[in-house]
DNA sequence: TCTCAATCGTTCGGCACCGAATGATATCGT
DNA sequence: ACGATATCATTCGGTGCCGAACGATTGAGA
């Protein structure tokens, strides 16, 4: 539990140090600069971390695991809500669903009703993969975040929903925000 | 400041309650899970906006932005040492510090004592450009973070400094954690 | 002095990823 | 019924980005 912070000085990485002094004359937000720089940093070590150590075994980028989680959490999905589930364009998802698709990983069918849409879904082979590399996965982010303990992880998780909300945001960023709990 | 977290269900996404109901039975650390998958989601959602809302509008992307912020902050450094500072592979910087030459905006010199090496600097113009993008870079920041008070944003970025240093250990990830304020 | 190994940056092949343009299909207005 | 419009997914051009292979340069040892 945090009481007291005074980030002040105390728990700087020396770089961070650094950018301190290098910017020091400017009227800057430092506390928001290394804030999103922690964010971008943690995300490409988690992900690095989980490309080496589970993914590349199971020859999965980390694109691929996602829609591959993402359809054995949610079932099958039109491309589109996949894609937004995904956090990727469109574009990006057709051809890396061609990827997994060519690999029997999933499936594309077509929609009676509506032949413009696609439903994708699991293969069996791809719920296999899944099934077996999520629980390794898991036991990696366990490791990840082993350095903090059960407040800490849920706090964190906390935070960054906030900030995620706040980023997503369609508008300029500016006006004063509405009900900020669950954004989603 | 956090005092009781009840994160079991109150604060939960829909999504995250989903992935819970879903992998009821299974034996995992949802805690993590949640936690590593924020991260990544605020990560995405940050840089998105800031690509479209500031970085666009100067012809950058986050990586090439990053590369300038760097040099800025640092000074010249060798393509190593920038590589490193920048979270990028070798490979990959060299052809981003191409674009970013191209440009005129960053300039490359072989150092006379040892001609394999190439230490990397700001044109003028590139320091001009980051001079002029990064405040309004950095205000960006400020708003993204906007929905947490002074104390959240310094512990986030300290639980942020916990994960990332372990997630960049070189290990398999199992012992114990030495010191863990300062990882540098 | 002449290899041999180490250490630089670069090149190369390949996938991930985006955004705009495209093509196919459905729907609405008349 | 039929053309205009909207709505899907896909295609396409271009970067970002990685890791392995490569070439150039340096330093160490015989």
């Amino acid at each position: 539990m945090p009481t007291q912070l005074n980030n002040d000085d105390g728990a700087l990485l020396q770089a961070e140090a650094d950018i301190r002094a290098r910017l020091e004359g400017l009227d800057l937000d430092f506390a928001a600069l290394l804030a999103v720089s922690n964010v971008y940093r943690a995300a490409t070590a988690i992900r690095n971390r989980m490309e080496r150590d589970v993914l590349s075994a199971a020859g999965l980028s980390w694109g691929g695991f996602t829609i591959l989680f993402v359809l054995w959490i949610w079932g099958p999905l039109e491309a589109h809500a996949l894609a937004e589930e995904c956090g990727l364009a469109k574009g990006t998802l057709t051809g890396m669903v061609g990827t997994l698709e060519g690999r029997g990983l999933v499936e594309r069918v077509r929609l009676v009703g509506d032949r413009r849409r696609v439903r994708v879904d699991l293969s069996e082979e791809g719920r296999r993969l899944i099934a077996d590399v999520f629980p390794r996965f898991n036991s990696a982010e366990s490791k990840v975040v082993a350095g903090l303990d059960g407040d800490e992880i849920g706090y964190l998780s906390r935070l960054l929903r906030l900030v995620t909300a706040t980023a997503d945001e369609t508008t300029e960023l500016v006006r004063p925000r509405g009900p900020v709990d669950a954004g989603g």
